[in-house]
DNA sequence: TTTGCATACTAAACACTGTTTAGTATATTT
DNA sequence: AAATATACTAAACAGTGTTTAGTATGCAAA
Protein backbone atom coordinates (compact mmCIF):
# COMPACT_ATOMS: atom_id res chain seq x y z
CA UNK A 1 0.00 0.00 0.00
CA UNK A 2 3.31 2.04 -0.04
CA UNK A 3 2.23 3.41 -3.30
CA UNK A 4 -1.32 4.31 -2.29
CA UNK A 5 0.41 6.37 -0.02
CA UNK A 6 3.10 8.27 -1.89
CA UNK A 7 0.08 9.04 -4.57
CA UNK A 8 -1.85 10.37 -1.52
CA UNK A 9 1.11 12.70 -0.84
CA UNK A 10 1.39 13.41 -3.97
CA UNK A 11 -2.42 14.90 -4.20
CA UNK A 12 -1.47 16.76 -1.20
CA UNK A 13 1.52 18.23 -2.51
CA UNK A 14 -0.36 19.46 -5.46
CA UNK A 15 -3.17 20.40 -3.51
CA UNK A 16 -0.43 22.88 -1.67
CA UNK A 17 1.19 23.78 -4.51
CA UNK A 18 -2.22 25.38 -6.05
CA UNK A 19 -2.89 27.24 -2.53
CA UNK A 20 0.71 28.51 -2.49
CA UNK A 21 0.39 29.83 -6.40
CA UNK A 22 -3.15 31.29 -5.54
CA UNK A 23 -1.83 33.17 -2.25
CA UNK A 24 1.39 34.76 -4.31
CA UNK A 25 -0.72 35.65 -6.90
CA UNK A 26 -3.38 37.37 -4.69
CA UNK A 27 -1.32 39.22 -2.50
CA UNK A 28 0.52 40.42 -5.92
CA UNK A 29 -2.67 41.15 -8.15
CA UNK A 30 -5.60 41.24 -5.71
CA UNK A 31 -8.56 38.89 -5.50
CA UNK A 32 -10.73 40.22 -8.71
CA UNK A 33 -7.55 39.78 -10.97
CA UNK A 34 -6.54 36.18 -9.49
CA UNK A 35 -8.24 34.31 -11.73
CA UNK A 36 -8.56 30.36 -12.09
CA UNK A 37 -6.69 30.34 -15.36
CA UNK A 38 -4.30 33.03 -14.21
CA UNK A 39 -3.19 30.70 -11.38
CA UNK A 40 -3.53 27.81 -13.71
CA UNK A 41 -0.94 29.32 -16.22
CA UNK A 42 1.19 29.93 -13.08
CA UNK A 43 1.02 26.47 -12.11
CA UNK A 44 1.12 24.65 -15.59
CA UNK A 45 -1.96 22.92 -15.11
CA UNK A 46 -5.13 23.40 -17.65
CA UNK A 47 -8.23 25.08 -15.20
CA UNK A 48 -10.17 22.41 -15.00
CA UNK A 49 -7.60 20.48 -12.78
CA UNK A 50 -7.87 22.96 -10.26
CA UNK A 51 -11.54 21.95 -10.17
CA UNK A 52 -10.33 18.09 -9.42
CA UNK A 53 -8.39 19.96 -5.98
CA UNK A 54 -11.47 22.60 -4.86
CA UNK A 55 -15.12 22.69 -5.44
CA UNK A 56 -14.72 26.25 -6.59
CA UNK A 57 -12.59 29.31 -6.22
CA UNK A 58 -14.27 30.45 -3.03
CA UNK A 59 -12.44 27.51 -1.48
CA UNK A 60 -9.25 28.48 -2.29
CA UNK A 61 -9.55 31.80 -1.01
CA UNK A 62 -11.28 30.87 2.32
CA UNK A 63 -7.93 28.70 2.77
CA UNK A 64 -6.12 31.97 2.30
CA UNK A 65 -8.43 33.87 4.48
CA UNK A 66 -7.45 31.08 7.43
CA UNK A 67 -3.82 31.74 6.79
CA UNK A 68 -4.69 35.62 7.61
CA UNK A 69 -6.27 34.47 10.86
CA UNK A 70 -3.15 32.85 11.69
CA UNK A 71 -0.96 35.31 11.07
CA UNK A 72 -3.58 38.04 12.97
CA UNK A 73 -3.17 35.46 15.94
CA UNK A 74 0.22 35.54 15.76
CA UNK A 75 0.36 39.16 16.50
CA UNK A 76 -1.83 38.71 19.19
CA UNK A 77 -0.13 36.30 21.13
CA UNK A 78 3.04 38.18 21.14
CA UNK A 79 0.84 39.97 24.09
CA UNK A 80 -0.50 37.20 26.00
CA UNK A 81 2.42 38.17 28.34
CA UNK A 82 1.41 41.96 29.30
CA UNK A 83 -0.22 41.56 32.63
CA UNK A 84 -2.25 44.89 32.53
CA UNK A 85 -5.63 44.10 30.72
CA UNK A 86 -5.82 47.71 29.87
CA UNK A 87 -2.15 47.67 28.47
CA UNK A 88 -2.78 44.58 26.76
CA UNK A 89 -5.31 45.43 25.22
CA UNK A 90 -4.00 48.75 24.17
CA UNK A 91 -1.24 46.24 22.26
CA UNK A 92 -4.02 44.29 20.68
CA UNK A 93 -5.33 46.85 18.85
CA UNK A 94 -2.51 48.77 18.10
CA UNK A 95 -1.48 45.52 16.04
CA UNK A 96 -4.98 45.42 14.74
CA UNK A 97 -4.57 48.28 12.83
CA UNK A 98 -0.70 47.24 11.95
CA UNK A 99 -1.68 44.30 10.43
CA UNK A 100 -4.54 45.81 8.50
CA UNK A 101 -2.30 48.65 6.79
CA UNK A 102 0.85 46.09 6.37
CA UNK A 103 -1.83 43.27 5.24
CA UNK A 104 -4.72 45.58 3.53
CA UNK A 105 -5.12 42.45 1.24
CA UNK A 106 -5.92 39.55 3.82
CA UNK A 107 -7.59 42.02 6.11
CA UNK A 108 -9.82 43.15 2.73
CA UNK A 109 -10.53 38.51 2.47
CA UNK A 110 -10.72 38.34 6.12
CA UNK A 111 -13.08 40.95 7.24
CA UNK A 112 -14.78 42.90 4.41
CA UNK A 113 -14.90 40.64 0.95
CA UNK A 114 -18.32 38.41 0.85
CA UNK A 115 -15.88 36.14 -1.28
CA UNK A 116 -15.05 32.85 1.19
CA UNK A 117 -18.25 33.38 3.99
CA UNK A 118 -20.30 31.22 2.13
CA UNK A 119 -17.95 28.02 2.67
CA UNK A 120 -17.55 29.05 6.84
CA UNK A 121 -21.55 29.28 6.91
CA UNK A 122 -21.81 26.02 5.10
CA UNK A 123 -19.32 24.15 7.13
CA UNK A 124 -19.62 25.78 10.00
CA UNK A 125 -16.15 25.97 11.21
CA UNK A 126 -14.54 29.68 11.47
CA UNK A 127 -11.88 28.58 14.38
CA UNK A 128 -9.50 31.33 13.48
CA UNK A 129 -11.89 34.21 13.72
CA UNK A 130 -13.28 32.87 16.72
CA UNK A 131 -10.24 32.17 18.59
CA UNK A 132 -9.20 36.20 17.86
CA UNK A 133 -12.29 37.45 18.94
CA UNK A 134 -11.96 35.77 22.05
CA UNK A 135 -8.57 37.00 23.06
CA UNK A 136 -10.62 40.33 23.02
CA UNK A 137 -13.35 38.92 24.52
CA UNK A 138 -10.92 37.42 27.85
CA UNK A 139 -8.90 40.77 27.88
CA UNK A 140 -11.69 43.00 27.97
CA UNK A 141 -13.58 40.70 30.94
CA UNK A 142 -9.94 41.20 32.98
CA UNK A 143 -10.47 44.59 32.20
CA UNK A 144 -13.55 45.27 33.84
CA UNK A 145 -13.07 42.60 36.37
CA UNK A 146 -9.80 44.90 37.71
CA UNK A 147 -12.30 48.28 36.91
CA UNK A 148 -9.70 49.64 34.29
CA UNK A 149 -12.70 49.81 31.90
CA UNK A 150 -15.94 50.94 32.31
CA UNK A 151 -18.62 48.58 33.77
CA UNK A 152 -20.93 47.01 30.92
CA UNK A 153 -21.65 43.81 29.12
CA UNK A 154 -18.74 42.25 28.40
CA UNK A 155 -19.53 41.07 25.39
CA UNK A 156 -20.85 44.21 24.07
CA UNK A 157 -18.13 45.99 25.21
CA UNK A 158 -15.69 43.60 22.96
CA UNK A 159 -18.22 44.11 19.95
CA UNK A 160 -17.70 47.81 20.49
CA UNK A 161 -13.94 47.92 19.95
CA UNK A 162 -13.74 45.30 16.99
CA UNK A 163 -16.14 47.80 15.85
CA UNK A 164 -14.57 50.65 16.47
CA UNK A 165 -10.88 49.55 15.02
CA UNK A 166 -12.86 47.41 11.66
CA UNK A 167 -14.29 50.93 10.94
CA UNK A 168 -10.87 52.50 11.32
CA UNK A 169 -9.23 50.45 9.18
CA UNK A 170 -11.56 49.69 6.32
CA UNK A 171 -12.71 52.82 5.88
CA UNK A 172 -8.80 54.01 5.27
CA UNK A 173 -8.32 49.95 3.43
CA UNK A 174 -11.69 51.16 0.72
CA UNK A 175 -10.45 54.61 0.79
CA UNK A 176 -13.52 56.90 2.23
CA UNK A 177 -11.25 59.16 4.06
CA UNK A 178 -8.96 59.62 0.67
CA UNK A 179 -11.91 61.68 0.51
CA UNK A 180 -10.47 64.87 2.09
CA UNK A 181 -7.35 64.33 1.04
CA UNK A 182 -5.91 67.47 1.86
CA UNK A 183 -4.22 65.23 4.25
CA UNK A 184 -1.46 63.42 3.00
CA UNK A 185 -1.42 59.52 3.61
CA UNK A 186 1.41 59.79 6.20
CA UNK A 187 -0.87 62.18 8.57
CA UNK A 188 -3.92 59.99 8.29
CA UNK A 189 -1.90 57.51 9.25
CA UNK A 190 -0.58 59.25 12.26
CA UNK A 191 -4.30 60.33 13.18
CA UNK A 192 -5.13 56.48 12.79
CA UNK A 193 -2.74 55.87 16.15
CA UNK A 194 -3.87 58.97 17.71
CA UNK A 195 -7.75 57.92 17.43
CA UNK A 196 -7.13 54.27 18.50
CA UNK A 197 -5.22 55.91 21.37
CA UNK A 198 -8.34 58.53 22.02
CA UNK A 199 -10.67 55.67 21.66
CA UNK A 200 -8.99 52.82 24.31
CA UNK A 201 -8.82 55.96 27.10
CA UNK A 202 -12.28 56.84 26.44
CA UNK A 203 -13.32 53.55 27.77
CA UNK A 204 -11.13 53.47 30.13
CA UNK A 205 -12.31 53.91 33.66
CA UNK B 1 -34.84 75.24 -32.13
CA UNK B 2 -38.36 73.80 -30.25
CA UNK B 3 -37.42 70.30 -32.00
CA UNK B 4 -33.98 70.50 -30.15
CA UNK B 5 -35.27 70.76 -27.08
CA UNK B 6 -37.57 68.48 -26.93
CA UNK B 7 -34.98 66.07 -28.04
CA UNK B 8 -32.57 66.78 -25.10
CA UNK B 9 -35.68 66.95 -22.96
CA UNK B 10 -36.31 62.80 -24.35
CA UNK B 11 -32.62 62.11 -24.31
CA UNK B 12 -32.75 63.18 -20.57
CA UNK B 13 -36.08 61.13 -20.06
CA UNK B 14 -34.12 57.66 -21.43
CA UNK B 15 -31.28 58.53 -19.00
CA UNK B 16 -33.89 58.64 -16.24
CA UNK B 17 -35.28 55.71 -17.35
CA UNK B 18 -32.15 53.89 -17.09
CA UNK B 19 -31.16 55.48 -13.91
CA UNK B 20 -34.45 53.89 -12.30
CA UNK B 21 -34.38 50.44 -14.19
CA UNK B 22 -30.88 50.37 -12.44
CA UNK B 23 -32.11 51.38 -8.96
CA UNK B 24 -34.75 49.42 -8.77
CA UNK B 25 -33.18 45.75 -9.67
CA UNK B 26 -29.88 47.05 -8.00
CA UNK B 27 -32.37 47.22 -4.62
CA UNK B 28 -34.13 43.92 -5.67
CA UNK B 29 -30.99 41.93 -7.38
CA UNK B 30 -28.10 43.40 -5.34
CA UNK B 31 -24.91 44.64 -7.71
CA UNK B 32 -23.49 41.70 -8.63
CA UNK B 33 -26.59 40.65 -10.19
CA UNK B 34 -28.09 43.87 -11.73
CA UNK B 35 -26.07 43.81 -15.16
CA UNK B 36 -25.87 45.72 -18.45
CA UNK B 37 -28.21 43.00 -19.93
CA UNK B 38 -30.07 42.63 -16.94
CA UNK B 39 -30.98 46.56 -17.54
CA UNK B 40 -31.06 46.54 -20.60
CA UNK B 41 -34.21 43.70 -20.80
CA UNK B 42 -36.00 45.64 -18.73
CA UNK B 43 -35.98 48.76 -20.04
CA UNK B 44 -36.45 46.89 -23.51
CA UNK B 45 -33.08 48.55 -25.42
CA UNK B 46 -30.42 46.24 -26.47
CA UNK B 47 -27.34 46.41 -24.01
CA UNK B 48 -25.26 48.76 -26.73
CA UNK B 49 -27.79 51.81 -26.13
CA UNK B 50 -27.07 52.35 -22.48
CA UNK B 51 -23.40 53.45 -23.49
CA UNK B 52 -24.83 56.05 -25.42
CA UNK B 53 -25.98 57.27 -21.98
CA UNK B 54 -23.24 55.99 -19.40
CA UNK B 55 -19.89 55.75 -19.99
CA UNK B 56 -19.78 52.56 -18.11
CA UNK B 57 -21.43 50.68 -15.35
CA UNK B 58 -20.20 51.87 -12.66
CA UNK B 59 -21.25 55.83 -13.87
CA UNK B 60 -24.61 54.36 -13.25
CA UNK B 61 -23.85 53.08 -9.73
CA UNK B 62 -22.26 56.09 -8.58
CA UNK B 63 -25.50 57.58 -8.96
CA UNK B 64 -27.61 55.17 -7.05
CA UNK B 65 -24.64 56.03 -5.04
CA UNK B 66 -25.20 59.91 -4.64
CA UNK B 67 -29.25 58.76 -4.05
CA UNK B 68 -28.33 57.28 -1.49
CA UNK B 69 -26.60 59.85 0.46
CA UNK B 70 -29.29 62.00 -0.37
CA UNK B 71 -31.50 59.86 2.17
CA UNK B 72 -28.79 59.56 4.39
CA UNK B 73 -28.37 63.21 4.28
CA UNK B 74 -32.47 63.66 4.78
CA UNK B 75 -32.26 61.40 8.08
CA UNK B 76 -29.42 63.60 9.73
CA UNK B 77 -31.72 66.84 8.58
CA UNK B 78 -34.14 65.73 10.86
CA UNK B 79 -32.03 66.22 13.64
CA UNK B 80 -30.60 69.72 13.33
CA UNK B 81 -32.74 71.18 15.92
CA UNK B 82 -31.59 69.18 18.58
CA UNK B 83 -29.63 72.41 20.37
CA UNK B 84 -28.04 70.35 23.15
CA UNK B 85 -25.04 68.51 20.67
CA UNK B 86 -24.21 65.56 22.52
CA UNK B 87 -28.12 65.13 22.09
CA UNK B 88 -27.63 65.45 18.51
CA UNK B 89 -24.86 63.17 17.76
CA UNK B 90 -26.73 60.83 19.69
CA UNK B 91 -29.87 61.26 17.09
CA UNK B 92 -27.14 61.13 14.30
CA UNK B 93 -25.60 58.01 15.27
CA UNK B 94 -28.89 55.96 15.83
CA UNK B 95 -30.14 57.46 12.41
CA UNK B 96 -26.95 56.10 10.41
CA UNK B 97 -27.39 52.96 12.18
CA UNK B 98 -30.89 52.43 11.45
CA UNK B 99 -30.15 53.65 7.93
CA UNK B 100 -27.85 50.98 7.38
CA UNK B 101 -30.25 48.44 8.71
CA UNK B 102 -32.84 49.25 6.73
CA UNK B 103 -30.70 49.88 3.43
CA UNK B 104 -27.52 47.66 3.08
CA UNK B 105 -27.90 47.84 -0.40
CA UNK B 106 -27.22 51.73 -0.60
CA UNK B 107 -24.80 51.46 2.47
CA UNK B 108 -22.89 48.76 0.96
CA UNK B 109 -23.01 50.59 -2.08
CA UNK B 110 -22.02 53.77 -0.69
CA UNK B 111 -19.19 53.07 2.59
CA UNK B 112 -17.98 49.57 0.81
CA UNK B 113 -18.14 48.67 -2.34
CA UNK B 114 -15.17 49.82 -4.20
CA UNK B 115 -17.26 50.08 -7.63
CA UNK B 116 -18.10 53.62 -7.86
CA UNK B 117 -15.14 54.58 -6.27
CA UNK B 118 -13.04 55.68 -9.45
CA UNK B 119 -15.56 57.74 -10.27
CA UNK B 120 -15.62 60.00 -7.04
CA UNK B 121 -11.29 60.46 -7.34
CA UNK B 122 -11.29 61.02 -10.76
CA UNK B 123 -13.81 63.62 -11.17
CA UNK B 124 -12.92 65.35 -7.71
CA UNK B 125 -16.83 65.41 -6.57
CA UNK B 126 -17.30 63.70 -3.49
CA UNK B 127 -19.85 66.67 -2.53
CA UNK B 128 -22.85 64.24 -0.97
CA UNK B 129 -20.33 62.57 1.42
CA UNK B 130 -18.86 65.28 2.27
CA UNK B 131 -21.58 66.93 3.58
CA UNK B 132 -22.64 63.61 5.70
CA UNK B 133 -19.46 64.21 7.27
CA UNK B 134 -19.45 67.62 8.00
CA UNK B 135 -22.35 67.28 9.69
CA UNK B 136 -20.63 65.12 11.94
CA UNK B 137 -17.52 67.46 12.47
CA UNK B 138 -20.03 70.33 13.23
CA UNK B 139 -21.82 68.76 15.57
CA UNK B 140 -18.34 67.33 17.37
CA UNK B 141 -16.80 70.49 17.93
CA UNK B 142 -20.31 71.79 19.23
CA UNK B 143 -20.01 69.24 21.68
CA UNK B 144 -16.00 70.12 22.71
CA UNK B 145 -16.78 73.58 22.61
CA UNK B 146 -19.35 73.26 25.25
CA UNK B 147 -17.36 70.60 27.21
CA UNK B 148 -20.17 67.52 25.98
CA UNK B 149 -17.45 65.62 25.11
CA UNK B 150 -14.11 65.04 26.16
CA UNK B 151 -10.89 67.81 24.38
CA UNK B 152 -9.05 66.09 21.78
CA UNK B 153 -8.45 67.31 18.04
CA UNK B 154 -11.91 67.65 16.66
CA UNK B 155 -11.69 66.21 12.95
CA UNK B 156 -9.49 63.09 14.77
CA UNK B 157 -12.88 62.42 17.38
CA UNK B 158 -15.52 62.71 14.37
CA UNK B 159 -13.17 60.13 12.71
CA UNK B 160 -13.51 57.75 15.23
CA UNK B 161 -17.27 58.72 16.18
CA UNK B 162 -17.88 57.45 11.83
CA UNK B 163 -15.36 54.66 12.36
CA UNK B 164 -16.82 53.47 14.94
CA UNK B 165 -20.41 53.72 13.46
CA UNK B 166 -19.09 52.33 9.84
CA UNK B 167 -17.49 49.32 12.42
CA UNK B 168 -20.53 48.36 13.97
CA UNK B 169 -22.63 48.41 10.90
CA UNK B 170 -20.60 47.09 8.26
CA UNK B 171 -19.41 44.40 10.43
CA UNK B 172 -23.18 43.40 10.61
CA UNK B 173 -24.41 43.66 6.98
CA UNK B 174 -21.27 41.81 5.83
CA UNK B 175 -21.99 39.11 8.37
CA UNK B 176 -19.14 38.89 10.30
CA UNK B 177 -21.34 38.98 13.23
CA UNK B 178 -23.32 35.82 12.08
CA UNK B 179 -20.42 33.28 12.78
CA UNK B 180 -21.03 33.24 16.88
CA UNK B 181 -24.83 32.98 15.59
CA UNK B 182 -25.79 31.81 19.27
CA UNK B 183 -27.55 34.84 19.59
CA UNK B 184 -30.26 35.66 17.00
CA UNK B 185 -30.68 38.70 14.88
CA UNK B 186 -33.04 40.65 17.00
CA UNK B 187 -30.84 40.16 20.23
CA UNK B 188 -27.81 41.21 18.38
CA UNK B 189 -29.62 44.02 16.43
CA UNK B 190 -30.82 45.54 20.09
CA UNK B 191 -27.10 44.70 21.31
CA UNK B 192 -25.67 47.17 17.93
CA UNK B 193 -28.23 49.57 19.79
CA UNK B 194 -26.86 49.61 23.06
CA UNK B 195 -23.47 49.84 21.75
CA UNK B 196 -24.25 52.74 20.22
CA UNK B 197 -25.28 54.39 23.85
CA UNK B 198 -22.15 52.65 25.50
CA UNK B 199 -19.69 54.54 22.98
CA UNK B 200 -21.09 57.89 22.87
CA UNK B 201 -21.29 57.74 26.70
CA UNK B 202 -17.50 56.61 26.55
CA UNK B 203 -16.91 60.24 24.64
CA UNK B 204 -18.99 62.17 27.09
CA UNK B 205 -17.28 64.17 29.14
C1' DT C 1 1.35 -10.76 -20.57
C1' DT C 2 -2.83 -8.96 -21.48
C1' DT C 3 -7.13 -7.24 -20.08
C1' DG C 4 -9.73 -4.13 -17.25
C1' DC C 5 -10.21 -0.32 -14.39
C1' DA C 6 -9.28 3.63 -11.84
C1' DT C 7 -6.51 7.90 -11.77
C1' DA C 8 -4.87 12.35 -13.64
C1' DC C 9 -5.42 15.42 -16.78
C1' DT C 10 -7.21 18.58 -20.48
C1' DA C 11 -9.59 20.69 -24.82
C1' DA C 12 -13.56 22.56 -25.58
C1' DA C 13 -17.77 24.14 -24.43
C1' DC C 14 -21.44 26.65 -21.56
C1' DA C 15 -23.33 30.53 -19.69
C1' DC C 16 -22.23 34.49 -18.04
C1' DT C 17 -19.84 39.37 -17.61
C1' DG C 18 -18.50 44.56 -19.31
C1' DT C 19 -17.57 46.82 -23.45
C1' DT C 20 -16.72 48.05 -28.56
C1' DT C 21 -17.39 47.98 -33.46
C1' DA C 22 -19.63 48.33 -37.55
C1' DG C 23 -23.71 48.89 -39.73
C1' DT C 24 -28.79 50.05 -40.23
C1' DA C 25 -32.74 52.54 -40.21
C1' DT C 26 -35.00 57.04 -39.22
C1' DA C 27 -35.39 61.97 -38.94
C1' DT C 28 -33.69 66.52 -39.91
C1' DT C 29 -31.23 69.85 -42.71
C1' DT C 30 -29.50 71.52 -46.94
C1' DA D 1 -34.01 64.88 -53.60
C1' DA D 2 -29.48 64.42 -51.55
C1' DA D 3 -26.60 64.80 -47.57
C1' DT D 4 -26.11 64.57 -42.90
C1' DA D 5 -26.86 63.71 -38.20
C1' DT D 6 -29.29 60.88 -34.66
C1' DA D 7 -30.73 56.64 -32.32
C1' DC D 8 -30.27 52.25 -32.09
C1' DT D 9 -28.64 47.33 -32.31
C1' DA D 10 -26.55 42.64 -33.85
C1' DA D 11 -22.57 40.70 -33.31
C1' DA D 12 -18.20 40.35 -31.71
C1' DC D 13 -14.20 40.67 -28.26
C1' DA D 14 -12.01 39.45 -24.28
C1' DG D 15 -12.62 38.06 -20.09
C1' DT D 16 -14.89 35.25 -15.99
C1' DG D 17 -16.25 30.62 -13.11
C1' DT D 18 -17.45 26.06 -14.07
C1' DT D 19 -18.71 21.49 -16.45
C1' DT D 20 -18.51 17.85 -19.78
C1' DA D 21 -16.62 14.45 -22.43
C1' DG D 22 -12.73 12.25 -23.75
C1' DT D 23 -7.72 10.87 -23.58
C1' DA D 24 -3.75 9.04 -21.96
C1' DT D 25 -1.27 6.67 -18.08
C1' DG D 26 -0.28 3.42 -14.34
C1' DC D 27 -1.73 -0.38 -11.49
C1' DA D 28 -4.12 -4.83 -10.43
C1' DA D 29 -6.22 -8.95 -11.43
C1' DA D 30 -6.95 -12.67 -15.22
Amino acid sequence: MAIKDRKERDKLDRRKLIIESATRLFLELGYEKTSIRTIADDIEYSPATIYLYFKEKDEIFYIIHEQGFVLLNNEFAKHVHIENPFERLTAIGHSYLNFALDNPDYYDLMFIMRAPLQEISCLEKWDAGDSAFQVLVDTVSEGIDQRLLKEADKFMVALTVWSYAHGLVSLYIRERFQSMKKVDDQVLKNMLGQSMDFFLKSIQH
